[in-house]
DNA sequence: TATATTGCTGACCCCCCGGTTAGTAACGCC
DNA sequence: GGCGTTACTAACCGGGGGGTCAGCAATATA
């Protein structure tokens, strides 16, 4: 049977405007799937619909391309959350509770937690990659929560407590909720509940700030 | 200057029962530094000081090599934690303080924990590697602490707990502490205190199993 | 010193993948 | 329909790395 050749339709057709951001769907698709090394671009252009030469038309080569990624996906959150820690005019402990929920539900609890696994998984093979995540997402995502801490202390809601620490600790379990359901799911060990264990740790947290506890770190 | 060379030595030695033990200590400093995708079988001969070739006559390939590297370090600490539970005679409390402490001297406080995390970072990607870890070592290490629970509760000395779920609430932290050396250190994040917050974690663990509290999960 | 054995080398193969480019085909315009 | 512009493709390049192997040189033996 000899091809046919369908003269209706184009092979393919040209639309600048749509490729950028369908290629930086399917690269956060591949690179979450497959971690930053072992994506291969061929690949994020074929799911993308294109050829890889079309790729490096609208990226410098694959460092940009992660980039951009970052920039469209994880930037914008904190951004977002940046604007309403200004805006805020409840208790510190509420403010809390809605970063952390707005967290677990624009990037914890999608696909966007497997770029932080990525990071911890291969920073260290990209030291390039690493300062851009490192200035772009983890010391504003720090920023943003000590400011929330002395901010609850300024005003007399959180007892006085070393923001960067506290900002460790806040922070640790949430990375270690995306570790587990990324790796340990992948290895047959069912997950833990997330929302509960989001819960305990918000409560926790809010116990162990307020002001009227007695406890010490 | 003309190149001389030294007759007085040979260029190479035979040292055939050497050279197993060599290759696989340079090659865990490889894996634990770049990863399993990431390290080269060039440079691990090169470290153990010989050549490729010499490697491809211990060990069958990449994967063989890194099944190797495990069996030798991760393995043993858990086959001796198998036979201190065996024959332990005090109080569980005390047995999980022993198995956490030695898990901390001789995995976490170790180049070794960067086996764990090179775990959870490629698992994905190399399916065969991620379930030999997992019935080696995975499974043995959580069925290792599943039965200081149960014997806990058996004893009357742990509140009756889902051993499961208490396993998971044990790993966690555990594994946080070395992502957050591994990665995050390298992130140029100063560290926590590594043997305090392993304090905290047994203590909080101790009361949160014995009998007497009234604490619920 | 002569010979046999074998641990070891280094050059080689081949595929893969990031990145490049000459050429083609879709589309706007007349 | 014809023409010019340009978004897009397919073929290509070069380096890198897993894996192989013919041959060499270090030792054992005599």
């Amino acid at each position: 049977m000899p091809t046919l050749i369908d003269r209706s339709k184009p092979r393919w057709e040209r639309r600048k405007d749509a490729r950028p951001q369908e290629l930086l769907a399917a690269a956060l698709d591949l690179f979450v799937e497959r971690g930053y090394a072992a994506t291969r671009l061929d690949e994020v252009a074929a799911r993308a619909g294109v050829s890889k030469g079309t790729l490096y038309l609208y990226f410098e080569n694959k460092e940009e391309l992660f980039k951009a990624v970052v920039r469209e996906t994880m930037v914008p959150p904190l951004a977002d959350a940046e604007e309403l820690i200004n805006k805020f005019g409840g208790h510190s402990s509420a403010l809390l509770r809605l970063c952390i929920d707005g967290w677990w539900q624009r990037i914890g609890a999608t696909k966007l937690s497997g770029i932080s696994k990525l990071m911890m998984a291969e920073s260290g093979n990209f030291p390039d990659v690493a300062r851009f995540y490192h200035e772009e997402v983890v010391s504003r995502g720090g920023a943003l929560l000590s400011r929330i801490i002395e901010r609850g202390v300024a005003l007399g809601e959180f007892r006085p407590v070393d923001s960067a620490m506290a900002t460790r600790v806040i922070i640790a379990p949430m990375l270690m909720l995306t570790m587990w359901s990324h790796s340990l799911h992948a290895c047959h060990l069912d997950p833990i509940d997330p929302d509960a264990f989001l819960d305990c740790l918000v409560d926790l947290l809010t116990r162990g700030f307020e002001t009227q506890s007695g406890h010490s770190t």
